[in-house]
DNA sequence: TGTACATCAGTGAACGCGCGTTCACTGATGTAC
DNA sequence: TGTACATCAGTGAACGCGCGTTCACTGATGTAC
């Protein structure tokens, strides 16, 4: 991170250059954004084939037809790529997560969790690498710098609302067996979440939300391999679960 | 997995070259069993600071002052000396679990599944590196052999073991509201699985267990950094959720 | 509208590195008689 | 108990490979006047 400042404003691709060459439709910016996005499509691809660890910047460039040091007029380094890529999943996943739960009415609690159940487990299927990058076994090495927290925590923000939403109508409140110091913690929590959900109700949702993913990451990561085959129904058999704990009904 | 019967043997340090040495106990066997081990350990330290992928034979042999042809001796390649390491991984988290679920009076099935949960949550904290090997993503490239099947259901088997003993005492034994297709897989999962569990509760028993690895792997995996540090109070509600959910009250 | 200059994108060669795996070898350790 | 031979463990050099990153460079594209 002590790269010169024209190679920081390099990785941050989605505001590219606007100071330097005025304009901000101008074409060499538009030209750069579009190239930013390939190269980053490309490094998805070398994703799903050889997983986080593996991404070679080379092989980036080698399928852009690139060579490989023209990756760094638009990435300082291998470990940018791999934090842009993080974001962007983070963003998609929470993307998802929002729009299924816009989808549904605001006062059908019960269908708007389920929605957005669904909504993490299809994209965790259908972008099983990139899943594993946010979800997975962290990459060795990298540490991912507080860019991606906002992202991360948008798919977070979408159960939170529910909940809240939940209280705000006098569902779910469950009794309140939280030692103090989690209580503790978890009001200041729920305060900085935004949303006005009681520590106990707090607590239980952070236990189906790690219930939900550990759910998608097994079927993922091959734990379900010769046990389970009817997934989708194991599936919809938790989310009845997780709703009765959360008493959404 | 095509390589002479040498090697095979080679890859199963547990049964050393027996065949070939005569006697098991003969020093070459006992030495050659003990540097197996020496290559293993110095192989999780590896494992601890760069993570699976990019686990070196190279590294590992310049660690016990070997070169690094000599550890073929021993592995056939790199793919076989993980595999170990999984197999290795899964008896020990097994032999926890086992052991904890042992130390309790059979009768008392919540304290069983609470020593249970509470031993796997504790070694995967104590072997965070060795725990993403088996639950983390999937390490790209590598295929596991059906070797590590047997090691890695003895974990699950304690969960069914305690589940089969609530049902045999007509404890937990909720609705069935499941579709024919889940039902029919559960129930030759069951009779697999050798315990008697009937398909509604062995669901439930599911739910909880990926609960219960995503509790943890969120934990290890650094999901939980920034939103709470009261980590083991967490787990304790959890655990109160998961045997509700069982109904093993 | 035209020209001089600055900025940028992409090239190609090179750096040093560590990796997995193979191979012919040298001693040491066991086995058979 | 001693000797001849087979098996084994470990050595050291070498193979071909791909990697991240740097650097001086050449054109092309923009900007200022």
């Amino acid at each position: 991170m002590a790269a010169p400042a024209t190679e920081i404003e390099a990785a941050q691709p989605e505001v590219p250059a606007q100071g330097r060459t005025g304009r901000a439709g101008g074409v060499r910016a538009r030209v750069r954004a579009e190239l930013t996005a390939e190269i980053k499509e490309a490094a998805r691809c070398q994703l799903a084939e050889v997983g986080a660890a593996d991404l070679s910047l080379r092989a980036v460039a080698r399928e852009l037809g690139m060579v490989s040091s023209a990756v760094y007029r638009y990435f300082a380094s291998r470990d940018e790529l791999l934090t842009a890529l993080i974001i962007d999943a983070y963003n998609a996943l929470g993307a998802e997560a929002e729009s299924a739960d816009a989808g549904v009415a605001r006062a059908d609690l019960e269908g708007r969790f389920r929605a957005v159940g669904r909504a993490i487990r299809r994209w965790g299927l259908a972008h099983p690498y990139e899943y594993a990058l946010i979800y997975g076994s962290p990459v060795p090495g990298y540490v991912a710098p507080d860019d991606t927290i906002a992202a991360a925590s948008r798919t977070s923000l979408v159960l939170t609302g529910i909940l809240a939403d939940g209280h705000a109508s006098a569902l779910g409140a469950p009794g309140a067996e939280l030692p103090e110091a989690l209580r503790t913690e978890l009001e200041r929590l729920g305060t900085q979440l935004g949303g006005d959900v009681p520590p106990p109700l707090l607590a239980r949702g952070l236990t189906v939300w790690m219930g939900m993913f550990g759910a998608v990451s097994f079927e993922l990561f091959g734990q379900l391999h010769n046990v389970v085959d009817e997934r989708d129904a194991l599936f919809e058999f938790e989310l009845d679960r997780w709703i009765g704990l959360l008493e959404l009904r």
